[in-house]
Formats: C-alpha cells, sequence, structure tokens
DNA sequence: ATTTATTAATTGACAACGTCAATTGACGCC
DNA sequence: GGCGTCAATTGACGTTGTCAATTAATAAAT
C-alpha cells in the first residue's frame, strides 16, 4: 500500500479489476458480475474499487470501453491488410465476426447488454466509434470508386446490422445450426455485398459519410 | 381471498404479474424489475408471486413467452394477408420490424435479456419456434415456386439476422440515424430480397428447412 | 527523528433484494 | 361449531450496492 499512486498505478489496478470483471461476466453474466466478489478475486476489501471507480455502473462501461478498443484495433489492422476497397470490406466483414467468435463474451457486453446512459461516458462512445470507422471509410472509398452505390451511411448501416445479426443471434442460441457459423457467415457476406453493390432503386445516392 | 383458486384466476394473476412486469422492465431495465416491487404494484404481500411462479427467472421467461406469443400472432396474421409467397416473406419482413417499433420494450425483453436457460421453458421455446414458422414456411414456398434460390435455413437465418441487426442496433441506440427507421428498415427489405433472390455460387440449393 | 498532514484501505452500517420457513387467516365441509 | 385445507402474510437470512466513519501508512515539515 503505497502512499501515493503513480497515474500507473491506478491504471493497472482499473485494468486488473477490468479483467477479472470480464472473466465474471463471462461466468455467471452481468448478474453474478458483483463489486464485491470482483474485490474479493482481487484480494482487496469491498470498497476499495471505490477509489478506482465510481460505481457499479463505470465499472461495466470501463470493460466495454476496453473491449470495443480491441475491436477497433483488430479492424484497424484488418483494413490495412488490404488495398483494394472491395476486398477490404470483405475482410472487414470477417474481421468482425472473427472477433465474436474469439471473444464471445466480450462481444456480449459490448452488445447486449444494455447500458441506459451510454452517452454518458465519453470515452466508451469514443471507442465504439473507433471501432466503426474503418468500413465507414471503405465505403467511402469503393463509393468514390464506384463499386458501391447508394447513400452511404445506409449501406454502413445495413453491412453492421446484418453481421450483427448474425453474431448476435448465434451467440444467444437462437440459430441452430449443424455446421458451424462460419459458413453462414460467409453466405452473409456474399449476401450483403451483392446487396450493397446493386445499383440502388430510387435513392439519394453519393452522398459522404459523416465520419466525426 | 377466496379459499379456492380457479385456473382462471391463477392465469389471470400471472396474466398481472406479467403485465406489471413488462413496465416496470420498459422504465427500469432488468434490474429494475424486482419482485418486491412487483408485489407492491399488485398490491399483494412480497411473497405472495411464489405462488404463482417459482422464482424471478419464471417471471421473466412467462413475461418473455407473452411477447413471443404476440409476436407470433402477428406473423401469422401479417402472413394471411399476403398469397403470393415473394409479397408474403416483404410483409412477414414489415411485420417483423413493425412489431418491434410498436413494442420496443417487449422487443428488448425478447432478444437482449439473456435468459441462461432458455431451454428450460418449454412454452417460451414453443413460442420462439411459431414466432419463426410463418417465415420458414414462406421461405419453402418461394423456393418451390422458384423465385428463391439457395438453402432454406441459410435464407431465413439471413433474412432473420438482417431484421434482427436493424432493429437491435437501433433499439439500443447504436444507429443514429436522422431520418426514422422505416427507410433504413425498406432498404433492408430490399437489400435482403435481391441477396435472397439471386441464384447462389456453389451451394448445396434446395433441401427443405426443418419444419419441427 | 518526531510530528503532522495527506491519502489509501478497511470496517461499519443501511436499505433493497431474492427466497425459504413459520405463521396467520379465511373458507368449504362434516 | 369445529376441522382441515389452502391462500396469504410475516419473519428471517444471506447477498448486494453504496456511503460514512475509521484506521493505517507514508511523504513532508519541523
Amino acid at each position: 500500500m503505497p502512499k501515493i499512486l503513480t497515474p500507473n498505478d491506478v491504471l493497472q489496478f482499473r485494468q486488473r479489476l477490468c479483467d477479472l470483471a470480464l472473466k465474471a461476466f463471462a461466468e455467471q453474466g452481468v448478474e453474478g458480475m458483483s463489486l464485491r466478489g470482483l474485490a474479493a478475486a482481487a484480494g482487496c476489501s469491498r470498497t476499495t474499487p471505490y477509489r478506482y471507480f465510481k460505481n457499479k455502473a463505470d465499472i461495466l462501461a470501463a470493460v466495454r470501453q476496453t473491449q470495443f478498443q480491441r475491436m477497433a484495433d483488430e479492424n484497424e489492422a484488418a483494413a490495412l491488410k488490404e488495398d483494394d476497397p472491395d476486398k477490404r470490406l470483405t475482410a472487414l466483414a470477417r474481421s468482425y465476426v472473427s472477433f465474436a467468435m474469439a471473444n464471445p463474451d466480450a462481444y456480449r457486453v459490448m452488445f447486449s447488454v444494455n447500458q441506459q446512459d451510454e452517452q454518458r461516458y465519453p470515452e466508451l462512445v469514443k471507442q465504439i466509434k473507433r471501432a466503426q470507422q474503418p468500413m465507414k471509410t471503405a465505403v467511402n472509398e469503393a463509393l468514390a470508386k464506384g463499386t458501391l452505390h447508394g447513400d452511404p451511411a445506409n449501406i454502413v448501416h445495413i453491412l453492421w446490422a446484418g453481421l450483427h445479426g448474425i453474431v448476435s443471434l448465434h451467440l444467444s442460441d437462437k440459430l441452430h445450426l449443424g455446421r458451424g457459423i462460419d459458413e453462414l457467415a460467409e453466405v452473409m457476406i456474399r449476401s450483403l455485398s451483392r446487396a450493397v453493390a446493386a445499383k440502388p432503386s430510387k435513392q439519394a445516392s453519393t452522398r459522404r459519410v459523416r465520419e466525426d
């Protein structure tokens, strides 16, 4: 128990708590992730975490932020590996599914925990946006190149929704598929590519998507 | 306090509790839906609900079952209104989105509350399957008619995932769209139709989907 | 080196929760 | 009227999130 906590100490303990929290979440869900349990697992007293987080919602937000950050990292890395915008879109889609399948609990805590006042955590919001950015950019580039047509925001939403739908239903066991999810994910990716590559029927076409 | 509870009384009270539970869920989320709060709202003592439900998870399952039942009803009704399989598919997709938009809290309790042992509630499982059935049937009919091609299970999953993705992301405020969600939903429905109507590249084609 | 001030960590306490056991209350029946 | 049965209430226990008060430990000051 050093007297003065260096900022590094603080970050380290916060990270440790977040890791324990994610593990607890993975094993017993949101309800099983109790502050007292976390403190016990961390080997400190019940209220010590309150020096590092305001309350339970704060810890949850930090956990989610961390995982969004990891996802953003992977997405950015995946985007760098492909030069062609179309291939990049496919790669990003695969990266999205891969991340979810490799870290199902992370994905659950990111998307299926409905944090009511999510907007009040600017760092969390920031990482969420960062995770979407590569896809937005790739869509804009494909639009510029002319291999995609339609409203950019719509396209991004369609892509994301399709991927999230597959992953999310799978993770909550709503699809009982014999063969693994990879094949289905590939079908979805192909479907989305085709759907999004087709010329639109009657919508505003090439407005640029906001990139803030 | 009548001495003997008629089965009707039991059903009535259960329904009343479920309604109160959904309202509590809508206002304060899963955590705010407390047994003691429900009892207070129902005007009875804390443990009276235990005569009608085994525990809290049981109540949650009952609430979800009720809402899946309503969705199944609407889906079946929507299916009846269209004769052509393709139009029926579109109508079912619209029905899906309409239900979610008209009953956002119902949708949330149905899909974003991750009930761990969902399989242990056969009545719930039954209503979930019933809610999917119209879409399965319509897909099979479109396949038979020849306007769709591909693996039936895949198609159903793709459709459902696309719709669920849109609705689910929207309900958790992950899409910040200026115009309402109806337009985006229409785009998604058109995209899915096109994606699913296209001839498949190299997959097993016309196996029938399981309808159990 | 001893005191003092600062800050980390612990303990105590409280309300709310889920749930079980024991109790009370009300009604049909003999 | 008394009795058995079943609905409903109350009591109680352990657990949770969180705040206030307390203790402990160390950097700074004298």
